[in-house]
RNA sequence: GUCCCUGUAGCUCAGUUGGAUAGAGCAUUUGCCUUCUAAGCAAAGGGUCGCCUGUUCAAAUCAGGCCAGGGACGCCA
């Protein structure tokens, strides 16, 4: 939140004390602004009148009328109205505005950074995927939002841990060993046969032609057959896991750590969960196996931790898994998954609430389904048969930028249209280039410029309407990232960055930056720094590239 | 069958703890380059917010019930 805002925010609750003091404290704590649709409602409003109404017994536009004439008229507050319904309304002064086009100067890439997260520790885990095959577009999706909202929750003052789990044992890193010692074998002309629940994708086979290649058996001297099943499965893990890393390098996603399942089990933690629940009693035995009483917690059913072969199920480790998460005191921890796993939310609630945590920090979110689009129609997917377009060939196709950008711009549990015709033009239509084009544009005009330093002393002459809307949209900008924060949708912060950008490219044909007038043009320079500014900020955070020139 | 998500302009979608005359892009129509990047800008048309009932100063938003589309419902992961 900005200055100005707090400032407003003290002069109401003021205000309300002083025309009626019988109302309660409560009442007034929790006050907010909001940003009227319409400029001619003011450029921030409140609607305290009409929440007061009720426990006042006065009608709010009586209510707002005495709240007003307790509010002066200051530097900052240029006018206050009340309007129809008792919405109290602020206009800002431009003194006032011009003062945050200061700050954005002063602060640069640093405005719009905030203590809301207290250096309170985050952690975001996302993508996950299973090192069964490479990184699907699905996965992209993920990557991008998780990795967003990992840089806005930096931004807002949190302590980010990012971080994947690997799923590296269990029945279908089982299959996939199966599958690579099956196609190796085919290679080396050897007698295989491929398991039923085998991968076949392509990449199996690229992976056994490399493993051939390295020489395997004239090293070991052993003969293919005698390889065993273990030593596939950690190859092809190991091989998978490094296209992996590689796919999210080139996507620019880095993540602090990398959580193997394997370690997990190892560790004694799962079964250190399970005597946990034990002890709770949210544990019983039946049909031979060990079922954990997640109906107590708003579950559908109750599920089977333990089968009755003695193994676990999938849920086990993932339980012990968040145990963890919750001991290392994360304020907030936050899942992306897929949509497959929805079913999976209410079980690992209940069991996080059984351990006796609360489940209030813990923020799954569902990034829904992708369908890409090429000439207007959609393209057809199945993981099973090894038929995907995988995140690789989208970057390959598109590019970083674009591809991070389209991943992005739906609320993550919507459905997202992929076009990839439209990520992929570099015209108009493209809403990443129309961005980046006026980050450009600004480089280009500063260039041209050079002669002209920016001053600040100047600022008053932007008095302009267009200019005037365009540090408007600037002071907004603290406000929409911790909206994106605070809901966890970094689309809120793209969707802003359009609408700044669209008022820039309004103002550049409006008026010319640079002209004879020497005072004006430096303070247009100003502003358009400051644009560039937040553009350049608000890309970043997003994890596409700000370029100087296109 | 049970549960979850979605339903807003021709298309893709916004709509901030319920707020003022429901917005944007694309598409369509019409204008704007001797001047800083036309990869741009200006203007116009386009709506039963799926349907019904309720809650209140106020409902696209909340509650209940229908209708339609998608998804999840394993001792798979």
């Amino acid at each position: 939140m900005i200055k100005i805002e707090i400032d407003l925010i003290i002069a109401i609750k003021e205000a309300v004390k002083k025309a009626f003091s019988e109302i309660s404290i409560n009442a007034v704590e929790d006050l907010s602004l909001e940003v009227p649709k319409e400029k001619r409602f003011g450029d921030f409003s409140s609607n305290i009148a009409m929440r007061l109404s009720r426990e006042l017994r006065k009608a709010p536009l009586d209510i707002a009328a005495g709240i007003i004439k307790h509010i002066e008229k200051s530097d900052i507050i240029q006018d206050v109205k009340v309007e129809k319904p008792g919405f109290i309304n602020f206009y800002i002064s431009n003194k006032a505005v011009i003062g945050v086009l200061e700050d954005i100067i002063e602060e640069g890439v640093e405005f719009g950074s905030s203590s809301l997260g207290k250096s309170k520790k985050a952690q975001i885990e996302f993508v996950s995927a299973n090192p069964t095959g490479p990184l699907t577009v699905a996965h992209g999706r993920q990557a991008a939002i998780g990795d967003s909202l990992a840089r806005i929750l930096k931004f807002c003052g949190y302590n980010v841990i990012k971080e994947y789990y690997i799923n590296d044992e269990g029945v279908q890193i089982q299959a996939l060993g199966k599958s690579l010692k099956a196609r190796f074998m085919e290679i080396v002309g050897e007698k295989s046969e491929f398991p039923e629940n085998g991968y076949k994708g392509g990449y199996i086979y690229e992976i056994a032609q490399k493993l051939k290649d390295s020489g395997v058996t004239e090293r070991t001297q052993t003969s293919s057959a005698s390889l065993s099943d273990d030593f596939f499965m950690d190859y092809a893990t190991k091989e998978i896991m490094s296209t992996i890393t590689k796919d999210l390098e080139d996507f620019g996603v880095h993540f602090d750590v990398w959580y193997s399942q394997k370690s997990l089990t190892k560790s004694g933690k799962i079964e250190k969960a399970l005597e946990i629940l034990k002890d709770k009693e949210f544990l019983y035995q039946k049909d031979g196996a060990t079922w954990f009483r997640s109906t107590d917690f708003g579950d559908d059913k109750d599920r089977v931790v333990i089968k009755n072969d003695g193994s676990y199920t999938y849920v086990t480790p993932d339980i012990a898994y968040h145990k963890e998460k919750f001991e290392k005191g994360y304020e907030k921890i936050i899942n992306i998954w897929g949509p497959d796993h929805h079913g999976y939310i209410s079980r690992i609630k209940a069991a996080c609430q059984a351990l006796g945590y609360d489940k209030e920090r813990l923020f799954i979110l569902i990034a829904q389904l992708v369908t890409l689009y090429r000439e207007g129609k959609p393209t057809k997917m199945s993981t099973r048969e090894g038929e995907f377009v995988t995140l690789a060939e989208i970057i390959d196709e598109v590019g970083r930028d674009a591809a991070r950008f389209f991943f992005i711009m739906r609320r993550t549990e919507s459905h997202l249209d992929f076009d990839l015709a439209l990520a992929k033009a570099k015209t108009l239509d493209n809403p990443v280039y129309y961005i980046q084009y006026a980050h450009a544009r600004i480089s280009s005009i500063i260039e041209f410029s050079e002669n002209t330093k920016p001053n600040l002393d100047n600022l008053a002459l932007l008095d302009k309407q267009q200019e005037v809307d365009l540090i408007k949209t600037l002071v907004h900008y603290p406000k929409i990232i911790e909206a994106a924060a605070v809901n966890l949708e970094p689309y809120m912060l793209l969707a802003y960055l359009q609408d700044l950008a669209g008022f820039f490219h309004s103002y550049y044909n409006a008026y010319r930056i640079v002209t004879d007038d020497k005072p004006l043009t430096e303070a247009r320079i100003v502003l358009i720094h400051a644009v560039k500014n937040i553009l350049a900020s608000g890309l970043n955070l997003l994890g596409v590239s700000a370029p100087e020139k296109m």
